[in-house]
DNA sequence: CTGTAATAGTTGAATTTGTAACTAACAAGC
DNA sequence: GCTTGTTAGTTACAAATTCAACTATTACAG
């Protein structure tokens, strides 16, 4: 059945996906574990302390994420004491969020290990191979193959 | 405060999520508006479509995918009759699942759709990297890290 | 001002996924 | 045969995500 010259393995975004799970699977395992945190809340707690204070939209916009995905993210990352939150005082719709010392304990603790973890991702590549894949990444994340439909 | 050398943008399981979903946003809305499916079960046509008779089991090595999803993908597309299931007469217990003429009809225009599809998102690289980008993504799948928790 | 539109963020209900427990069938040792 | 273990696949329940509707607040046209 394989006299089909589509290959599934070829396929950009099969193959995107599948290096996807793979490399984040034990980096997940270890914010889970660590401090019961979803990917969502991952990405949030990451973002915030990498830019300092922001709010969700703010978040919504950098991280691609929908709001009602950050929206509960923050609600438990500030229920459990990650992140506080401070309305706006000109505009009171908006929330400025930020880390809590706990938050910022918890982002270094995992800064550390993404350092060490995209290193040892990185030892399966060759460095020039490493430096041509985060370009094209990059280049994919900005659109999609642009006006298809 | 990017008083921080980490980056965030050169992580690489969070570029390899940000261009998988990139990458996969506007296929997922073919097959979603033409056929009403969702990744799994596009995954099992596909699978199905390339390598002809598979067990939900095969499927599942080679697509990575839990068996409870393949399982459920599977149920709800010979619902639909796109898949057929029959029992394996030496072993009870597995399931030998192929394609409908519906289900091949489906496969042939989908597959159609990525080979376009992959080439618009091929356009966006240079073909030097793009290799490259293939070859690199292949090994991530193969594995994570490597031991490193 | 005042009515209409836009924006920030939240909430509820339906859908989808993940986890664990389950059934059914086979295999192997005794 | 009869236990014990393993494998294929399903199902039940909990957790997470999506989608649409919602509140509250600001913007802005007339």
């Amino acid at each position: 059945m394989v006299e089909d010259d589509f290959d599934l393995q070829q396929f950009l975004p099969y193959l995107l996906n599948q290096a996807a799970e793979a490399s984040s699977l034990e980096f997940q395992q270890i914010y889970k574990n660590r401090y019961g945190m979803l990917r969502t809340e991952w990405r949030v707690l990451f973002h915030l302390g990498l830019y300092g204070q922001l709010t969700a939209s703010e978040i919504g916009q950098r991280a691609r994420m929908h709001k009602t995905k950050i929206s509960r993210a923050v609600q438990r990352l500030s229920d459990r004491r990650f992140v506080t939150r401070s309305r706006d005082a000109a505009d009171r719709r908006v929330e400025h969020l930020s880390l809590t010392r706990q938050g910022r304990a918890a982002y270094d603790d995992l800064r550390a290990v993404a350092r060490r973890y995209d290193a040892a991702l990185m030892a399966s590549l060759d460095p020039a191979e490493a430096a041509v894949l985060r370009r094209a990444l990059r280049k994919l994340s900005e659109a999609g193959p642009g006006g298809f439909t």
